[in-house]
DNA sequence: AAAGATTTCAACCGCGGTGCC
DNA sequence: TGGCACCGCGGTTGAAATCTT
């Protein structure tokens, strides 16, 4: 009846990937493709549940993501869907080429909502909040940040409050932010440098903008490096062509990389 | 220089939807 | 048709990195 567990669990490894184990998942991805996660660990030599895998590979060592923080354009983009989408990550993730759910959600939770708050706007709500975030209520007073987000509702409750009305004030109100001056490319948005497009395997696919990412003190953007694991086993993707194209659909963007001596195309959503 | 506090983000947990048997 | 596993999602945790004192 019904399928088999997914694994038992029992001698299964938990924990940080080590390179090792990084290099026989791609490796293994690579060659085989994605099809069954459950048969992954037991095909490539890894003591992990299927589960596991299938988050390492979707988070971290796909060819097509890419590293580094959001930048501006990202962020507001990001903003906009949250406000039209609540917490749906995945949802939000898909219209982003190259970014995860998981980074999309730590980055919320770590930046973004920081930012808005600073600003006056309610993260779970969108609307400006009713006390400046400067003179906060008396610690006694002050909710939790589960509580107020409970307080404020679900995913669905900011939803049911939301006004689209507020949408265009929460992102010209972005432009106050003081971002350090990074050279931004036009038609991505994302910065970039002369060494974005280098001949690292792993940066070449990342969109067509290279891997690289403005950092925070205001100096030239850094390139995004990519786990040691990726440069020791991908030399069967190198040379991937920083070309990509889009189709009707703006977010729907696809790119051809080369793999084992044959061109592919891949759905960066 | 060291210790403690804070921040970041990779990884895990548990749930719901879907499909197989 | 019911039971069960698979898959994907969102929330949470905790180790590592960074900052502050």
């Amino acid at each position: 009846m019904g399928r088999q567990p997914c694994c038992d669990k029992v001698g299964l490894k938990k924990g940080t990937w080590t390179a090792e184990e990084d290099q026989k998942l791609v490796s293994f991805l690579l060659t085989n493709g994605q099809y069954c996660w459950r048969a992954v660990p037991k095909l490539a030599g890894l003591l992990r549940c299927g589960k596991s895998c299938r988050l390492r590979w979707t988070n971290y060592l796909r060819p097509d993501l890419k590293r580094g923080l959001l930048s501006e354009e990202e962020e507001r983009t990001v903003i906009e869907l949250h406000a039209e989408l609540g917490n749906r990550w995945s949802k939000i993730a898909s219209r982003l080429p190259g970014r995860t759910d998981n980074e999309i959600k730590n980055h919320w939770n770590t930046h973004i909502k920081k930012k808005l708050r600073k600003m006056g706007i309610d993260p779970v709500t969108h609307k400006q909040l009713l006390q400046p975030a400067a003179s906060p209520r008396p610690a006694e007073q002050q909710p939790e940040e589960g509580e107020r987000d409970a307080a404020a509702g679900t995913v669905s409750g900011a939803e049911e409050e939301f006004c689209a009305d507020d949408l265009p004030s929460v992102v010209h109100l972005l432009d106050d932010i003081v971002l350090p001056p990074v050279a931004v490319s036009s038609s991505t948005g994302r910065a970039y440098s002369p060494e974005s497009f280098s001949s690292s395997s792993a940066t070449a696919s990342m969109g067509g903008s290279g891997g690289c990412v403005s950092s925070d003190d205001g100096e030239w953007p850094q390139m995004t490096e990519w786990p040691e694991s990726m440069w020791l086993d991908l030399d069967d993707v190198v040379t991937a062509q920083p070309t990509a194209w889009e189709l009707e659909d703006p977010f729907v963007t696809y790119q051809m990389i080369e793999l084992f001596g044959h061109e592919e195309i891949i759905n960066l959503n």
